[in-house]
DNA sequence: TGCATAATAGGACGGTCGTTCTATTGTGTT
DNA sequence: AACACAATAGAACGACCGTCCTATTATGCA
């Protein structure tokens, strides 16, 4: 009865992580939706119970993904622009790793942006993880604004919810023309559009 | 050998329409992938065949639903605006009609919208209707734009290609706020969006 | 009223889906 | 080396999918 017999073995765990980073790969291509468990075991080489037997469902599948996703957005975007000074050098960097990181997603997708469509109309545990780390999400971009306004960097009347509304507006529209439309160029639309937004609210 | 056998008899058009009603409003729901014949049928009250013998197949229904929802977005947005005069007036109307639709839309949902995502990485006769239709939608607007620059509304130097990204922005911020998240008065926020962005490139 | 044929129903097909059951292979520990 | 059990494979299930084939019913016109 030594607790050492609890602890699983090492082969499990480590396969149930590469399978995860090719379920992430294959949602963000086809979709949280889009994920099935055939394609994911042919991507393995395995077959599709084993592949199956590592999560208790394909919904618990869809959410660790889901919470990988997370985790790299996190880690990519958010902690490295905590280095910077509060206020507006904070959420400029918080902007243009955003972009960055939707820039890099082109040739897949981001699956905050798809899921939003997927999920907008369908009850259930993934919209609720998707609603929880994309208002996490927003939550952080207004309190680096509402600190830019705390500095003196924005007007004191400013509209931080109205600045994160159009800051997320700007990548929608990125996220679209980019990968929908193919049309070239708006990378840099929408860092002009990021200058002209902190330019209304910047004081002189 | 008269030429009258040829036009085809009445009913089946008008079965053909309604099943296409029940169809867009199906696929505002669920998406355009999310459309199924078998749904479909049985909303209709119909069998799966009856339903599938007025298409070809099921991408020939998806693609007149494209067409019915191209066809209504038209009539609803972009016709009333040319009784506007040319310039800023017209430019603002085609954009709060085309809000004023999305909002209506909240409870079922935009098809150029999903669609966008949905068709983003899927290559098809589906995905060439879609983009030729939204992009004819945005050259719309710029067309729009350019003609407020010759009637000296904007300023000379205006980037209408960037205008139209960002109230392309702005509407996908609205949907996505409106659908997904649910958070209350993001109507008025586009508008906010709006106004900023016109009164940055209007002349004084 | 009949006749040609359009409109629809019914059933079957092969395919893919998530899931479950049982058997086999592999791993880590004593 | 041998044992316990984790890890995986394989086959089968019921459900739903789009599509096709063949009847049956309804429609419009002579």
């Amino acid at each position: 009865m030594t607790e050492v017999l609890q602890k699983p073995l090492r082969k499990g765990e480590q396969t149930r992580a590469s399978i995860l980073d090719v379920a992430l790969d294959l949602a963000s291509r086809e979709g949280l939706e889009g994920l099935t468990i055939g394609v994911l075991a042919e991507r393995m080489s395995m077959s599709k119970s084993g592949v199956f037997a590592h999560f208790g469902s394909r919904e618990d599948l869809q959410i660790d993904v889901l919470k990988l996703y997370h985790q790299q957005f996190e880690q990519e975007v958010f902690y490295p622009s905590l280095r910077e000074p509060r206020g507006l050098p904070r959420l400029q960097s918080l902007f243009s790793r955003w972009i960055a990181r939707v820039s890099l997603e082109i040739a897949s997708g981001c699956i905050y942006i798809s899921g939003a469509v997927e999920y907008d109309d369908r009850p259930g545990p993934i919209r609720e993880h998707l609603v929880t780390m994309v208002r996490t999400w927003q939550l952080a971009l207004q309190r680096a604004a509402q600190q830019a306004v705390d500095e003196r960097h924005f007007a004191p009347d400013t509209d931080t919810h109205q600045l994160v509304f159009e800051m997320y507006g700007l990548v929608l529209a990125l996220h679209h023309d980019a990968r929908f439309i193919r049309s070239p160029g708006c990378v840099g639309r929408a860092h002009v559009g990021f200058a002209r937004l902190i330019d209304s609210v910047k004081v002189s």
